[in-house]
DNA sequence: GTAAGAGCTAAAGTTCACTTTAAGTCAAGG
DNA sequence: CCTTGACTTAAAGTGAACTTTAGCTCTTAC
């Protein structure tokens, strides 16, 4: 316990200015020690691995923030606190593999067909991707005419 | 074909100024029409669809401007350039993939054993994953001793 | 006790991928 | 011909997620 800042920064592999960063965004917390240096309970390991976990699965840190919003104020978080918090992220993550999957299948049955683009290539019948991230994410699509 | 700037921008689902500032950053070709405007060939959308593509697979636009330079430099590519291009991203796509299952998997084995940490638990036997990214991918990992 | 290295703050800087702005030009219908 | 809306440029602005800088202070090992 009573981890300084570089100790936490190569334990959990980013820079201590993340770590201030963070502490800024109101992410992590630390407390002082007499000279005004950072000090940080073990706990702040695990949240810094959800913290970039999260990151992985596509949130932005305003929505990390606002998810661990949910977890008990000024009590160290309960396994079941994290369950909770991982569970809610399933959903996100199942998507985001889905769409890398279809992504994968379609570049797949390109390199197969050769075609890229015309409307007997699966690429070119988007019925399911195509509105899932706005006008942006039309992948493949290319409608010839 | 000869399409301007506001239908390929329509078509493609991003605004003129991104269409603008891919050009700017050698990533598409325009041609101009007598006064000056932006004439596009219709072989333009599937390179957009490319380079959206390509962002998804986790690529950075200099990235996907490298890959492109194997492209045959003033003709259209043809079918067999776009299927080697794909091909190409084919194994970034299986890791990122690979990459999300695992943490899926690591959070659903959480949400079961309820441990999060314990040296028990599958997230403390990273062997696999750690070194993926650098110091910074440790997913759920934490050490506690 | 002291020197070196780790930490402190606030503010400015960085990179990526664009968007916005300002001041003007082009194209097409009536 | 004229108006309107789409287009042009260069340059500045944006937001996310940090990092760097400058000028200090703290902590620790000798």
């Amino acid at each position: 316990m009573n981890l300084s800042i570089g100790e936490v920064a190569e334990r959990a592999g980013l820079a201590p200015s993340a770590l201030r960063f963070y502490e800024k965004e109101g992410l992590i917390h630390s407390d002082r020690s007499d000279g005004g240096q950072r000090r940080y309970h073990r706990d702040v390991l695990r949240l810094i691995a959800f913290i970039r976990a999260a990151q992985r699965v596509g949130l932005t840190l305003d929505d990390i923030r606002e998810a661990l919003r949910t977890l008990p104020e000024r009590k160290v978080p309960t396994a079941s606190d994290w369950a909770r918090l991982s569970k809610s992220w399933r959903p996100l993550l199942d998507r985001r593999i889905e769409e890398m999957e279809r992504l994968r299948d379609r570049l797949d049955s390109c390199i197969g067909c050769g075609c890229l683009s015309l409307k007997t290539c699966a690429l070119s019948n988007p019925q399911d991707v195509a509105a899932s991230q706005g006008p942006g994410a039309r992948w493949l699509i290319v409608d010839d005419d």
